[in-house]
DNA sequence: ACCTGAACACCGTTCAAGT
DNA sequence: ACCTGAACACCGTTCAAGT
């Protein structure tokens, strides 16, 4: 059995055998992440503080780079890329959205997206109120629709009896993609809805002004 | 010590006294749960199959006497009532969220409420692509804004870096409630979209058959 | 029928001991 | 510095035993 002078761990192979394991069964124990990395459970605490620190770890690889939104051409735009990125991050690791929900976000790359599209709003001209419940929209629109990605309401599994919905979802396009048509549909009608309150606010400001 | 010939548990008890742990700690275990009844851990087992059948009475109980729906003045008003109702729900239990969450839903009551709103849908001329699609935003707007409620969002906790966002929070009306404001004008903006396809939807209706 | 204690197979975390 | 085995305090579930 070697002994390695170089270390076998680190905490980001740990993190990402940890996602890998999310992907694949859909959770992750400590021996059974010990198990895959071939070494004990008591290794992995040199290089991690906890369960809780490999999960804050797993969510930096989901969310990967930050969106570049700064950069968008107008607000509207960077709101769309904001929400696609942050839902697809989500998106491409179902399995690991349960973990990642139920745990509070402490890395600053993440914090910092929230940040970079508060900006944008504020340059576009929203008002603070605005902008606190617009990104409040956005941040409940991609959970949900991430939630719906990991874990779909039942409601959604036809059964045999009769119903409304039953009619509805066997009557439905076959090629309706139910979920990403939701979470498209609801982008667009936020943002419909910050322009139009870009446009009031902009008539009110200049008519208080004036 | 006495030995009531009558049953001290019932599943109804359990699941009471379960929501109410989950109320006053955030969580529930089996063991406290069986401690706050005044009986051991296996007594449980005699009156429910499981933890996970707890959770699932706890639903009942949180989810409560469905929401009438059907009686509703107009499509619209229903779409409004049952999102109130099914997000009130919540609102009144945060604690209980994460642990529905995660498990699937297998109370029939809960469907039937997807049923009536459906049916509601249904009636008022929607497509069934249009019902799909716009059950399964209600669903994720409620999970959402229920989410947001059981655990904001740290990104809502004030810290001392500058940022837009701080700037938008504490610059925003003393007054905003954030978590109300972004659920009812999210709603408003649905009921908004979905009237303004139905009208979409019937001009083409006309226009194919004439 | 209902409640019990003991046992089982797990889990995350700690810590003294090895090299 | 890094890895280990053993121990600890938990957890949900089962089951033979009591009344």
């Amino acid at each position: 059995m070697p002994r390695p002078h170089q270390p076998i761990l680190s905490r980001e192979l740990i993190c990402r055998t940890a996602l890998d394991l999310m992907d694949r069964t859909g959770r992750f124990t400590l021996p059974e992440l010990a198990h895959r990395l071939g070494v004990s459970v008591s290794s992995i605490y040199h290089h991690v503080s906890g369960r809780a620190d490999i999960v804050e770890g797993v969510r930096g690889l989901v969310m990967g780079p930050p969106a570049s939104v700064a950069d968008s051409a107008d607000w509207a735009d960077a709101v769309v890329r904001w929400a696609r990125t942050y839902r697809g991050a989500f998106a491409a690791h179902p399995a690991a959205i349960p973990a990642l929900l139920k745990q509070t976000v402490s890395e600053p790359a993440i914090l910092a997206q929230y940040d970079a599209l508060a900006e944008v709003l504020e340059k576009a001209g929203f008002a603070p109120d605005a902008i606190v419940v617009a990104i409040t929209m956005l941040d409940n629109l991609c959970i949900g629709a991430a939630l719906d990605l990991a874990a779909p309401s039942v409601v959604w599994a036809v059964d045999d009896r009769d119903s409304a919905l039953r009619r509805a979802l066997t009557q439905a396009g076959p090629k309706l993609n139910r979920q990403d048509r939701a979470f498209e549909d609801q982008l667009a009608l936020i943002v419909r809805g910050l322009a139009h309150q870009l446009a009031e606010d902009a008539s009110a400001g200049t008519a208080g002004a004036g």
